[in-house]
DNA sequence: ATTCCACAGGAAACAGTGGTCC
DNA sequence: GGACCACTGTTTCCTGTGGAAT
C-alpha cells in the first residue's frame, strides 16, 4: 500500500466523528420502558392480568399482529411490573416465557417451561429432562408441580404460538387449557399466546379455540408516520446531536412502512446505516446510507442462509439457476444430473419441491404456479437475488465450488 | 362438457440418532 | 443393556387442481 493511500485513510479518520452514542438502544433486545402508540393495548392487557393480584385467574389472552408491531415488548413490560407488584403483595406468580419458534418442538417447549418454573432445580423424580420422557409424563410433571405448590399462579406466555400449532398441532395447548380442571387446591394456569398470523386460530380444535381466545387483541402495523416518530425517538437516544438527518429517518420509516410496518426492521436498518456512515467517516447518516444498508441487509441474510444450507439445498439452488424455464420437472432433471456429476444420491422430487417451498419462505426463490392446460400444472421457480451471491457463497464449498462458477 | 397432463402438497410411515429409565 | 421416547429428514402414497385440448 502506498504512502498516499495510507495518508488518505488517516486524514479521513481524523475528519470523521462518532455518530452512535448508545449502540444498545438499536438492538433487538432493547425494550423501551414505554412503547409509543400502544397505550390502549397495554391498558387492556394490564387490566386483564391484574386480577392475578387478587389471587384470581386472568382470562387466557391471544395477541395478533405482524412482526415488529410491539406485541412482545408490551407483554414483557407489563409482566415485569406485574411481577414486581406481586412480590410486594407476596403473591406467588410465575410467568414462564417461551418462544415456540426457538424452542422448535412441542417437547422442547415443555422442557423450557419446566426450566423457567424452576422445576428442574427440584427433586430429581419431578424434573423434566432434556429428552427421554413421554410428552404425557412431561406435561404431568409440570401440572403436578403447580398443584403441589397449592397457591401457585402461572401465566404462561407462548411467543410465536402459530409456529407451534403449524408444526406440532394443538395438543400442548389442549392440555394446558384443560389443566385448571385438575387444580383442586387453588393454583391455576393462564395462557397468553402471541401470534404473527391472524388465521392460525382456524387450525385449532374448537375446544382449544374457545378456551384460548377468552380475550383477543390485534396489534395493527405501524403507519409510516408512527414509524417516523418511533425512529426519531430512538435516534435521539442512540445518536449524537446532528448525527442523522430527518430525511434519512423519514426514508427509513418509508422503507419499513412499505414492508408491513415492522418497527424492528426499521430500527435495524437505522443501525446498519449508521455503521456504514461511521465507516465512511461521514459527518451524519444520510439517505444514501439507508439505501446501502437495505442492500447490505438483504445480501448478508441471503449469503448466510446459503452458506449454512445442506449440500442438497445448494444443488437445488444451482439447478434453479441453471435451468431454462424453471419448471419443477425441468429443475428436477437438472438437479438429478448435478447430483450425478457430484456423486450425490438424488432426493425424490417430492422432497425437492419441499426444499423449494422452504427456499420460497426464506425469500431466496420466487415461485409461481402456472397451468399449461393440457400440459399440466407446474411451478415456475426463479432465483430472487443476484447469482453472484450464489457463486460467492459456494466458492468455499469443496463439492460445489467448480459447479457454481460455470454457467 | 369432459378429458387429461404434470404436478402441488397433505398424511403417514420409516430410518437413524441421541437421550433416559430401571 | 434393553425398553421406551422424541426429533429430523426423508420416502411413499395419495388426492386435488387449472385450464388447454378435444
Amino acid at each position: 500500500m502506498s504512502d498516499d493511500i495510507l495518508e488518505g485513510i488517516f486524514t479521513k479518520a481524523t475528519a470523521g466523528k462518532i455518530l452512535i452514542k448508545d449502540r444498545k438502544t438499536l438492538t433487538i433486545d432493547y425494550v423501551p420502558e414505554k412503547l409509543p402508540f400502544r397505550d390502549e393495548e397495554a391498558r387492556t392487557i394490564a387490566q386483564t392480568l391484574s386480577i392475578v393480584l387478587k389471587g384470581a385467574r386472568p382470562s387466557n389472552l391471544l395477541l395478533f399482529g405482524k412482526p415488529g408491531t410491539g406485541k412482545t415488548a408490551v407483554i414483557k413490560n407489563i409482566i415485569k411490573r406485574l411481577q414486581k407488584k406481586a412480590k410486594e403483595l407476596e403473591i406467588d406468580v410465575i410467568v414462564p416465557f417461551v418462544n415456540a419458534k426457538t424452542a422448535n418442538t412441542a417437547y422442547k417447549i415443555l422442557y423450557e417451561i419446566a426450566e423457567e418454573m424452576g422445576i428442574n432445580k427440584g427433586e430429581k423424580k419431578q424434573q423434566v429432562y432434556f429428552t427421554g420422557l413421554s410428552m404425557g409424563e412431561a406435561t404431568d410433571r409440570i401440572l403436578d408441580f403447580i398443584q403441589k405448590k397449592k397457591k401457585l399462579h402461572v401465566i404462561l406466555v407462548i411467543d410465536e404460538i402459530d409456529s407451534l400449532v403449524d408444526k406440532n398441532g394443538d395438543d400442548i395447548l389442549y392440555n394446558f387449557t384443560r389443566a385448571n380442571e385438575r387444580m383442586y387446591e387453588g393454583g391455576f394456569i393462564s395462557l397468553i399466546g402471541i401470534s404473527n398470523s391472524l388465521t392460525f386460530k382456524d387450525k385449532l380444535d374448537p375446544r382449544v379455540r374457545s378456551s384460548l381466545s377468552e380475550e383477543e387483541m390485534v396489534f395493527n402495523p405501524y403507519t409510516i408516520l408512527q414509524l417516523q416518530k418511533i425512529l426519531s425517538d430512538r435516534a435521539k437516544l442512540a445518536f449524537n446531536d446532528d448525527a442523522i438527518s430527518t430525511a434519512a429517518i423519514n426514508l427509513c420509516a418509508a422503507m419499513a412502512g412499505k414492508e408491513n410496518g415492522d418497527a424492528r426492521k426499521a430500527i435495524d436498518l437505522l443501525r446498519v446505516a449508521a455503521e456504514i456512515a461511521e465507516r465512511e467517516r461521514a459527518s451524519d447518516v444520510q439517505e444514501i446510507h439507508i439505501r446501502q444498508a437495505q442492500e447490505k441487509i438483504e445480501k448478508d441474510t441471503n449469503y448466510e442462509v446459503l452458506r449454512n444450507s445442506t449440500t442438497h439445498t445448494k444443488i437445488v439452488l444451482l439447478a434453479i439457476m441453471k435451468s431454462k424455464n424453471g419448471n419443477t420437472g425441468e429443475v428436477y432433471e437438472t438437479y438429478s444430473s448435478l447430483c450425478k456429476y457430484t456423486e450425490q444420491e438424488p432426493l425424490t422430487q417430492r422432497r425437492m419441491t419441499q426444499i423449494v417451498s422452504e427456499l420460497d419462505q426464506l425469500g431466496l426463490v420466487m415461485t409461481d404456479v402456472v397451468s399449461q392446460g393440457r400440459y399440466g400444472r407446474s411451478q415456475r421457480i426463479k432465483i430472487a437475488f443476484p447469482s453472484l451471491t450464489i457463486r460467492e457463497a459456494l466458492k468455499d464449498d469443496p463439492i460445489l465450488s467448480t459447479l457454481a462458477m460455470v454457467d
